[in-house]
This record gives structure tokens, C-alpha cells and sequence, in this order.
DNA sequence: TGACAAACGGAACTCAGGCTCCGTATAGTG
DNA sequence: CACTATACGGAGCCTGAGTTCCGTTTGTCA
């Protein structure tokens, strides 16, 4: 899914938002070593969480601390590079979505499509979609750009019947975190919590 | 609900396993600082987190560091002491249940009760459930005791019908768990998503 | 009440992890 | 090729959190 979508993410340029917004144009070297080191934290925080030291990083990626430092001033503005980055993709994905002939099929793929991203590269988009750490303050924008493009999504579901019409936007994204969540620990495999959430998330027409 | 279960849990005397399985009868002032220590670390933990400095949760029960590192060797078997009390009244609150006459009221009543628990606790419960720290070690078999107690009122709940027949404890466990996670963020009311959830275990009798 | 083991308090130690600093290396330019 | 601004590396500083140590206090028992 989210095929038209996948120009606002992938490998290619990870650092282009920055580098584009950047005055100067940075040199090579420079620019070469921002990629790395954002490629290398997103491997290490989905392997590891969070938690790991920042030199850990650096090695990583190759470079020196102080260059990893120089990139992102802290380790909370690295973070948040990376996690911004990906709900941006998220966002993109639901927005790509949001014309889809099945509704119903559209709102449910696009949940089953994040908890897949969420599982292969653990924790971070739980922490945020979850709001789990304190990124909140530069994140809560793009945080709210990807609710708004789910309630469209979600909107059309419940129009057509495919969704109760008593669910919020904030109610979806916390279930799918959630399920993440739980999926990433032990619990049961994702696809199983998903399904029962997404069972519950339909027009319930069951007996008592 | 879990009237019965009462006994095994309450204020009145948190650290009367340690007190009973302990060799000699501890003096009074370290019987009373004890209990202190856990009743200040449960309510600091449930509102700050497990992130807080040890010296906090001393301060809080009216203790010196030393006192509380005399009577837990660790911050780890603390939480673990504080954990494993009350997986056990949650095992017991299960096990009252598991001859209750609705099955499926007693399940679905449980998962209610262990949700409203978790959120006025917050961290903990959830922490233990999804397994998120390191308190496996000695948390397991009382978590497999959970899992257990869990098992049985699912089961019940299968056999009449009120619950769809391929879902597991681990899983349900699970859901729980992520439900209080998301619960606790931000999201939506505990209570909604954990209907939600809920409806996704019933029979799924829906059409599509 | 006196004596002693048990328990206390909290200053200080240890260690890990985030971050800084500055001497060195190198891309870009004429 | 030389020259300079830009960027690099990584040793080391600093803070904060967990844990220990030891002189003082206190419960307990005769």
C-alpha cells in the first residue's frame, strides 16, 4: 500500500527536509554524514529503544560524537528528526488514501500499514503516537496533521458503515499504538491483536 | 467486584508475605518503615513513573536512602516487591471469578476491573503485563500465574459463547496491557477503548 | 534502667550517559 | 597548489541516579 505515497519517504534522502531548509548548502562530507547518522539511529532506537547511549549511535553511523552533536544539537532533536520523518510518512500514506474507492478497505489497510511500519522498526512510532516521551512540544504538530488525515480516512469508513460511528481519530491511533505495543513485547503476534481491535472498531451488529 | 478476593490485597499490611517468609520477627520501627517505604513507592510510581530517583520515594515515606536500600538490596526488587503484590490480588480477583454464573460477565468484568486498576496506577500494571522492564526474572511465575487464572475465565467465556473462540489469555493480556498504555497517554477515556477492544473479542457475529 | 543488637539517616562514592572543546583533517575555490 | 572556512574525532567534563558506609539512634529484653 501507500504506493503513490512512497516519494515523500524511502532511504533515498532521509535529510532532505533539513538540508533544503538549511541556509547554506552544506558540504559533502557534511551531508553525507547527516544521512549516515540518521540511517544508523533509526537502526539502532528500532533494535534497541530509545535507551541506547549516544556513542553507540555515533559508532554506528561511523563518525565521532561530536559530529553526530554537531547534526543534531541533542539527543531529544535527533529523536524527534527521525520520528517526525516518519509520521510525515505516515501522514503522506493516510492522505494518499483518502480518495480510495473502498473506504472501509482504505481505513483498515491503512491501520494494518502502521502497525507493519510500527512492528519492523519497534518503539519509536509507539512512543509517539503513544505520546510516550516529551517530543510532544515540536512533534504535537505533525502529531496532529497525521489525526487530522486519519479522521478523513476514518470519516469515510463510518460514512459508508464499515466503522462504528462512535470511534475518535484519538481513540484509532491509541488502539494502534497500543496494539503495537503489546505486539513489540510478547503478547500475541500483531496481525491476531490487530484483527480482534479492528473486529471491535466495526459497525457492531453482534447480538448481546 | 472482587469482594472476596479483598483479603489478599488492601492497605492494611503490603508487606506481610516478606514479613511471614522472613527468618526473624524485624523490629517494629523496620516493620513500620517497611510498609512505609512500599506505600510511598507504589503512589510515587503510579504518579511519576519508574523513572523517579530512589531518594524521592525515600523522601516521600519519611526515610533516609539507607533505610530503604536496607530493606530492598535494589530500586529493581522494589518495583519487583511492589509488582508481584499485586499481580497476586489481580491472580486472586481471577480466580474469585472463576466460578462466577455469567462467564461472560465475569471476563469482560475483570478486564474492566484490571484497566480501572492499572489507570489509577498508572506504569506499573502495564509495565508487568506487556513485560516491558527486566523484572522477568522473578515476575514470570506469577505473571504464568495470571496468565492461568486468565485462561480459565477466558475459557468460560469461549464455552458460552461470549467470547470468539481464537483469541488467547497472552493476547487478551495483552490488549489489556496496551489499552492502559494508551489509556494513560493521551488517546481516549480508558473505558472507550477498552469497549472497543472488547467488542473485538466477542463472538464476531457481524456480517462482514 | 542499662546494655546491645538492630535499624536509621544521609553524606559521599561510583558509574554511566549526555554533551563540549579544541586540535586536526579536508572539501571547495581561485 | 595553496588557502581557508567548514567539518571531523574523541578525550574529557558534568550531572544525576543508584548504591554503600559508618556514626548515631532506638527498640527490645533482662
Amino acid at each position: 500500500m501507500g504506493t503513490t505515497s512512497n516519494t515523500a519517504r524511502g532511504k533515498p534522502a532521509p535529510s532532505d527536509v533539513a538540508a533544503v531548509s538549511g541556509e547554506r548548502p552544506l558540504r559533502a562530507d557534511a551531508q553525507r554524514n547527516r544521512t549516515r547518522i540518521l540511517q544508523a539511529a533509526e537502526s539502532v532506537f528500532a533494535s534497541e529503544g530509545i535507551e541506547v547511549p549516544v556513542d553507540l549511535i555515533a559508532e554506528k553511523a561511523g563518525v565521532g560524537v561530536g559530529t553526530l552533536y554537531r547534526h543534531f544539537p541533542t539527543k531529544e532533536k535527533l529523536c524527534e528528526a527521525i520520528l517526525l520523518e516518519r509520521l510525515a510518512g505516515l501522514t503522506a500514506d493516510a492522505r494518499a488514501l483518502a480518495d480510495a474507492d473502498d473506504p472501509g478497505a482504505a481505513f483498515f489497510g491503512f491501520l494494518e500499514h502502521v502497525v507493519e511500519e510500527a512492528t519492523a522498526k519497534r518503539d519509536l512510532l509507539v512512543a509517539v503516537m503513544g505520546a510516550g516521551v516529551a517530543f510532544d512540544l515540536a512533534a504535537s504538530e505533525v502529531k496532529e496533521d497525521l489525526r487530522a488525515a486519519v479522521d478523513v480516512l476514518l470519516a469515510r469508513a463510518m460514512a459508508v458503515g464499515a466503522v462504528r460511528p462512535d470511534v475518535t481519530a484519538s481513540a484509532v491511533m491509541g488502539l494502534v499504538s497500543a496494539t503495537c505495543h503489546a505486539a513489540a513485547h510478547d503478547a500475541a503476534p500483531s496481525q491476531d491483536l490487530l484483527g480482534i481491535v479492528c473486529d471491535g472498531l466495526r459497525r457492531q451488529d453482534h447480538a448481546g
